[in-house]
DNA sequence: CTGGGGAAGGGGCCC
DNA sequence: CGGGCCCCTTCCCCA
């Protein structure tokens, strides 16, 4: 098949023995003449007999060698070949080349659609030989600093240094990256036959195994990168796990999954019945490190899993997907390295920030098929938006991808088809199961989240990512905890509406009172394709849901007083109850299970649902006694009836004025927030409470740092100094500072105080940078341990502090994100 | 601009 | 466990 191509090796003069190795491994030997192509048949063991002995010799002791278990070093050492990309030259551009795919060395050859010149995969044009390395990944480089803001960064490698983040390798853009962003990601350790290693600060691709003419080259981790990711290490529990989802997910399918098949918007019920599982699903492995917290996540997943999935000749019409045991056909999920990569569409556009380590929650779905290189859709598959079509094909997601070594593959990858905006979302340390690895690459952008699959698991937009994370608990296992925030996406992430068909506001305004969530029924369910009658029943729904999951859940448990409490592992807050945290989950996931058919809103809890039913049924059920005025909702009637009763809770601190609802007092505050009699002797600013001057003046006043004969602050510190006085400034004009001022807590509370102004400060910057992240000892652990002194964020939050209350422990030390980041 | 009232959404606790 | 309820907050509008 490439008797016309030359070989473009390099071959190393090194051997396994270690006395070959230090540095003698620098000694190349050219082998651009070495003809490598072989017979197809011949044995590998026999097939270098036409090179050089040294390379026979070099490449039995390899084919002998387990280089599934090498360490990076050895790779780095012991690999006899070194093939590099094809240098740019000129004319490249005339061919409609992007340099990405100009760098494709001559003994590979790109696999692509028929029809289409889009890039599916990387295969051999001839034998390529044990041993051999390529690379290394190109790709532009981030510094957890200059990441931009709204990344997209599926195909983000993460490059670490000591074991700490270092920076990423950005293969996205392919004017920029190399030909190694189109490898896929192996299925199995029996199909891998590439292995990513960080030599350096360079990520190479070593082939494991002989490879044949014409072979897919599939990628993944060596163990020690797989380690640094936290992937769990059992390929063959992973494959278990893939085959009992695969029967589970069978016979939930042949359960309920009724009716579907003329019905593909039927889409909730049958990912639910599919999935199913627990939304809060699961909590890190406790033996595994605290990482930061998961990203927010955007998104959700979809983990139909599926034999017939799985099977499915690949159509990029269709939707369908590669047979999982068809080479070179299965494409579609590559490894990412970014285990911690953020979605490039977090709600808020934030960038994930670089952890410190990779959370395991990676994971990578297979049979994707030849479709080409996933690029950030523009709408989620089978959405009402986007029908069904070879240019949407490639967003088609694969299926459960149990890594070699049982890990998963981490999200944000360089490589095509690559889902990977999950595992942003995803706690640290958190393996998923097969199923669900592949069910969160479903999903290529949160703000897509309308995104199904096949036809007979289509996935309405939010519903279905949140049937498949919060199904997913279901079948996880001990060794398989699933991460509760995962799947799950927000209604509308960037503002589109996920069911435009039930979009009609007056719709439902006539709809009757029998329509209320109360009876779940269609109608109250939006559907994505805007077929509400077809819309799946919600108490099915959810029943698909899955409560089993939740009794196998490792929710770390803590006692409080002698009652066990649940632990948000997001925000650390504590619940009696599981349930309670399970719905508390939402607000971190973003799932809202609970559609309204009218307008497509869905809410987090069903009582919302019903709530805001009233909304289009007119109906105000509560009444004023007094005036008979009525009301949607009982808060608002308590707070009317205030009108009546003459009662005025919320009273100004510095003049009489007293206002029925508090937003008032808080609008009257700004009035008085004008009067800062507090001035700071140095600089400009002034405060209106005593307590945010002094803080400003413990070495927070630039003025006094610099007319104190200090150096003078660099940029960066500066803009830090800025930021804490408008932290500081924020404090003052909050409720907070007036109570702490009558505290008069004195040294002490001002520690406190200025710990807790820090920490919100760097966790609002945590927050910018990586969704949301829980702190060790940072401020979400001040607050959750009762520390809280106040919530610049939320400036109605009490003062946590009691004058009892206990300083913050001497140890307590709030990182900041730099120090957690490097 | 400020005060005031209502609509609606969201989180959490309790039963 | 989950539904119902309560409380809080934000937004909007109006006087």
């Amino acid at each position: 098949m490439d008797s016309q191509l030359g070989c473009h090796w390099l071959g190393r003069a090194t051997s396994h023995s270690s006395a070959m190795l230090t540095t003698e491994g620098a000694h190349t030997v050219e082998h651009d003449n070495v003809k490598m192509d072989t017979e197809p048949h011949r044995d590998t063991e026999t097939q270098m007999d036409t090179r050089s002995k040294m390379a026979t010799d070099t490449d039995s002791k390899m084919e002998e060698a387990d280089m599934m278990k090498w360490t990076e070093v050895e790779f780095e050492e012991k690999c006899t070949y070194i093939v590099k990309d094809t240098p740019r030259e000129a004319g490249t551009e005339s061919k409609g080349l992007t340099r990405a795919e100009a760098s494709l060395p001559r003994n590979l050859a790109f696999k692509q659609l028929a029809d289409s010149k889009e890039v599916i995969g990387v295969a051999s044009r001839e034998y390529i030989p044990k041993g051999t390395r390529f690379g290394p990944l190109v790709g532009q480089s981030y510094t957890a600093d200059s990441v931009p803001k709204d990344a997209n960064r599926k195909y983000f490698w993460r490059i670490y240094s000591e074991g700490d983040f270092h920076h990423f390798v950005d293969g996205l853009d392919e004017e920029r990256s190399n030909w190694m962003r189109y490898v896929n990601p192996a299925h199995s350790a029996g199909e891998q036959n590439l292995a990513a290693c960080q030599n350096g600060t360079n990520i190479y691709f070593y082939t494991v195994r002989a490879i044949p003419p014409g072979t897919e080259l599939l990628v993944w981790y060596c163990p020690e990168f797989a380690h640094r990711l936290h992937y769990l290490p059992s390929e063959e529990l992973m494959m278990q796990k893939l085959k009992q989802s695969l029967l589970e997910a069978k016979q939930q399918a042949s359960e309920e999954h009724v009716s579907s098949s003329s019905a593909p918007v039927k889409i909730e019920h049958s990912v639910s019945s599919i999935l199913g599982g627990p939304t809060t699903s699961s909590k890190r492995d406790p033996d595994r490190p605290l990482y930061p917290r998961a990203l927010y996540p955007p998104f959700r997943p979809h983990s139909h899993l599926t034999e017939e999935f799985l099977s499915l000749k690949t159509s990029p019409v269709q939707f369908c997907y590669t047979a999982i045991r068809s080479p070179g056909n299965q494409s579609s999920a590559t490894p990412s390295p970014s285990a911690r990569s953020s979605p490039e569409s977090s709600p808020d556009g934030s960038p994930a920030a670089p952890q410190p380590t990779p959370q395991s929650s990676s994971f990578y779905s297979r049979g994707l098929g030849p479709f080409p290189g996933y690029s950030p859709p523009a709408a989620p598959l089978s959405s009402p938006f986007y029908p069904p079509g070879p240019h949407y094909s490639r967003y088609m997601l694969p299926h459960h991808y149990p890594l070699p070594g049982g890990g998963v593959p981490a999200v944000g990858g360089m490589f095509p088809r690559m889902y990977p905006l999950f595992s942003s979302l995803l706690p640290p340390n958190m393996p998923l199961l097969p199923g669900e690895a592949g069910c969160r690459f479903l999903l290529p952008n949160s703000s897509h989240p309308s995104f199904s699959t096949h036809r007979d698991f289509l996935l309405s937009a939010t519903t279905s990512a949140l049937s498949a994370a919060t199904t997913l608990g279901d079948k996880a296992g001990p060794h398989y905890p699933h991460h509760p925030y995962s799947g799950h996406d927000h209604p509308h992430p960037h503002g589109h509406p996920h069911a435009p068909t039930s979009g009609s506001p007056t719709a439902g305004t006539a709809a009757p009172s029998e329509h209320m969530p109360t009876k779940p029924t269609s109608a109250l369910l939006g559907s994505a394709s805007g077929r509400q009658e077809e819309a799946m029943n919600l108490s099915k729904m959810k029943r698909g849901g899955g409560s089993t999951g939740y009794k196998t859940l490792p929710y770390p448990l803590k006692k409080q007083n002698g009652k066990i409490k649940y632990e948000c592992n997001v925000c650390s807050k504590t619940f009696g109850q599981l349930s309670n945290l399970k719905v508390h989950l939402r607000v971190h996931s973003g799932e809202r299970p609970f559609k309204c058919s009218t307008c497509s809103k869905g809410f987090t809890q069903l009582a919302h649902l019903q709530k805001h039913f009233l909304v289009h049924t007119g109906e105000k059920p509560h009444e004023c006694s007094v005036c008979h005025k009525r009301f949607s909702s009982t808060s608002n009637l308590k707070t009317h009836l205030r009108l009546h009763s003459g009662e005025k809770p919320y009273s100004c601190k510095l003049c009489p004025a007293k206002f029925t609802q508090f937003v008032h007092l808080k609008l009257h505050k700004r009035l008085h927030s004008r009067e800062r009699p507090h001035k700071c002797p140095h600089c400009h600013r002034h405060y209106i409470h005593l307590c945010s001057l002094r803080l400003h003046l413990k070495g927070y006043c630039l003025a006094a740092v610099t007319s104190s004969g200090g150096p003078t602050p660099s940029p960066s510190t500066q803009e830090e100094l800025q930021r804490i006085n408008e932290e500081i400034e924020r404090f003052d004009m909050s409720d907070h500072a007036e109570r702490l001022d009558q505290l008069q807590g004195g040294v002490e509370v001002e520690a406190v105080l200025e710990k807790q102004v820090l920490g919100m400060l760097w966790r609002e910057m945590d927050l910018k940078t990586s969704g949301y992240r829980h702190h060790k000892g940072g401020a979400s652990e001040l607050q959750s341990t009762g520390y809280g002194l106040y919530n610049s964020v939320n400036e109605t939050s009490v003062i946590k502090l009691r004058r009892s209350s206990p300083l913050l422990p001497s140890n307590v030390t709030i990182k900041q994100e730099s120090e957690e980041q490097a």
